[in-house]
Parts: C-alpha cells; structure tokens; sequence
DNA sequence: TTGATTGGGAAACGATCATTTCCTATAAGG
DNA sequence: CCTTATAGGAAATGATCGTTTCCCAATCAA
C-alpha cells in the first residue's frame, strides 16, 4: 500500500518488498505484550493491533516466540536509547544516578505505569520456562547493574557519593529500587508518589 | 480413598464429603501459578500437580479463576503470618523493619526466589485484565505499604529510625526495595547478595 | 520478457484449552 | 430404607490457540 522504507533486515535481495515498517510493528507489540503478557497475549491481539494478518507476521518473525524476542530486544534497546540522553544531561556520579531514578519514575506512573516493563513482564511470564528468555531477562538486569555499579564508582571519583559505600551492593540496591518503581506502577501510583521515591532513594548514596 | 478431615469450607453438611484437603491442595498451587503465571498455567498442570481430577476441582473451586483467586487469598494469608512471626521476634521499629528485609531477602533467594511472588506475578500478569485481581493486588501492596509506614513511626516514636523521615514515602520506598528483590530473586541469586541488600537498604532509616 | 524469490492475505489445520456431562460413590435427613 | 445432595472421575465438547497452506502480487536478475 504504502511505498517501501528503508529495510534494516534484509538490504533489498529479490522478491516482494516487505510492505510495513518493522520498527513500528515491533512498537506496538511492545505495548501488547506488556500490558497483556506473553501467554496472555493471542496472535489475533497481534494481528489486530499491528495491522498485519497472521501469515505476514510469521513470514518475518517465524513464530511468535520470534516476534517476543525481537519485540523484547527492541524494548531494550528502546529503554537504553533513552536513559543513555537521560545520562548524557547530567554531570556528576549522582547526578546521573538521579537521572536514573527520575527516569524510572517518570515510566512507573499513570497509563504507561500500568501498562509496565516488558523486562519485568518477561521475568516473571517466561523466565522459568524459557531459557533463552531467561537470559535475556538475566542479561538486561545485569547490564542495569552494572550500569548503576559503574555511576556509584563515578560518584565516589568526583566526591558526590559517599566513599565507603560498596559499589556493587549500592547499585543492586538501586536496581531493586528501579525494578519495584516499575512493579508497584502497575497498581496505578501518581507521578509525585514515584518522584517522591526517587528522591528517598538519594539517601542510598549518603 | 482417605478418612475426611476436618472441613472449613463447609461443616459436614449432605453428600459425600471431600477426600482431599483444600489448603494443601491450594499451596501446591501456589507453587503451579508462582512459576507458571496464570495463563501459562493448564488445567492439566494444576490436575497433575494436585492429584485431583479436573471434575473434582471444577466441584471445589468453579473454575479456573475461581481457583486462582483462592490460592491468591490462600499465599497472602501464607505469607502475613510468616512476616508476622518474624516481626513479633523484634522489639524496635528498626529492628521489625530488618526482619521484614530479612524476611524478603530470604524469600528471593535461590530456588524459592526463581519460583517467585504470587502478589508480582499476578500484579504483571493478570492485573491489567482482570479488576477482582488487580484490586487484591493492590490491596495486598496497600497492606504491605501501611505495615512498613506504622513500623517506621514506631521507630521514630523509639528512637530508632530518624526522626526528620517521611513515614509514607520512607514506607514505599522500602516497599520498592522488597519488591525488587523478589523480582530480581527470579534471575537466581544467592543468599549473600540478598542480604547485602537487605543491610544496605536500612540506611533508608537513618 | 522470463524465472526466481519473497511478501500479503484468506482460509484451513491439528492441537490444546477450559469447561461440562454423565455416571458411580458416599454421606445426611426423614 | 429412601430421598436428597455432594464428590470422584473418565470422557466428550466447543472454542480458541498457534501455525501452515495456497494463491496472488511485487520485486530482482537475466
């Protein structure tokens, strides 16, 4: 129907050129899969609300474990795109880690609080029966960790965080601090109740 | 097969009584739907994991939902009474919150921590499709929320928790913290970890 | 233009799902 | 003893699930 994008998978070979954007596909079923889970969520959900019939989806995601995974995986990298500007706005060790919070809080409140995190979505729908999701989920949380271990030694090199703080406890700390914004998002909070947690959680860092 | 029990759902009315008890039956489920989540789990799970036959549990529990929700209502009650024996160890505010940390911590650790909490697991899997689900959600974090809340004013009635503190923001803050660690517990963690983060998160306190 | 290759889409497929029937068994009340 | 009422359990039921098939359209290489 409409003329053909760019296609990042396959750089034109022959045959019929795929007729939507996959990007935007995948967008959507970010917003089915984690408002409805993976086993909640039907291929009919997914015809309907990205547009496509079912042979087309499964022409380009095989299956929809497939279409997860690549849904999954855009999810990250989505979420990453935007706490890495989050980060880059922000100066010192601390500063950063606010920025961190801030940015969990501002996604842990109202409609998109409750539509909720496809990482945490995942943990809890797939990661006992799938093991490549399970490692994906795995490797999203320590990358997450990681990341907050990382702005913790930051701090302590520019003077903003407390010294004799053990980096790697403080960020798993941080990190379950995160993860339980983007739980407790799914009952419906306001967006002062979620700041004001970012702030509390400051403390950490004292 | 066996002699009955004693009955709570019902007081030994007509007809033949059950034969199999209904608790033990409901935390076997617990089990089933922690780690399956609910759409993940079958009927034919739940038959093999109770030794009942689908006609006997369809009798009990009119139907898959229904079940569902007793064996909700079943880990709610479960898991106040363990946090309540835990909490009537400790005398001061600060030292009931440290037992709810430990509490947590060794809930989301090991193989109890990858089968996880039957509150998040139906926080994420059913609470954006089902209002009886979602209420119970929110009610059981509600009623966790309030415990923490009047456990940090009786620290800062005793002298143990700074006085300066937010008792409702301190409270959802240690909420975030308790629900974290039962998210991440799904990833597989070890005792010692948890119990760093248990520690280290009662500098909220101070 | 021709052949090869891929995508779009409606319809059909077998499998599995939650649920119900139907029958037998076991109790209480009269 | 007879009626009523409930439980146990195997089998059947209809719906829905994920997936495939089949046919046509659109593109590239020659």
């Amino acid at each position: 129907m409409t003329p053909p994008a760019s296609l990042p998978s396959r750089q034109r070979g022959p045959g019929r050129p795929r007729e939507f954007d996959t990007d935007l596909a995948l967008d959507r079923a970010i917003a089915v899969f984690s408002e409805r889970g993976y086993h909640g969520t039907a291929i009919s959900d997914l015809t309907q609300a990205l547009g496509l019939t079912a042979g087309s989806l499964y022409k380009a995601f095989t299956d929809k474990r497939g279409l997860f995974l690549a849904t999954f995986d855009r999810y990250v990298a989505l979420r990453a795109e935007g706490l890495r500007a989050a980060l880059d706005a922000a100066s010192t060790g601390r500063a950063k880690i606010r920025a961190v919070l801030d940015f969990y809080a501002d996604s842990s409140h109202g409609p998109d609080g409750r539509r909720g995190c496809l990482v945490v979505a995942s943990a809890v729908d797939l990661a006992t029966a799938d093991a490549a999701v399970a490692a994906r989920v795995a490797g999203a949380l320590d990358v997450n960790e990681g990341r907050l271990a990382a702005l913790v030694a930051l701090g302590q090199a520019d003077g903003t965080v407390a010294p004799h703080l053990d980096a790697a406890v403080t960020a798993r700390l941080l990190l379950c601090v995160l993860q339980g914004m983007r739980l407790i998002g799914k009952t419906g909070r306001h967006a002062t109740e979620m700041a004001a947690v970012a702030d509390g959680a400051l403390k950490l860092l004292d």
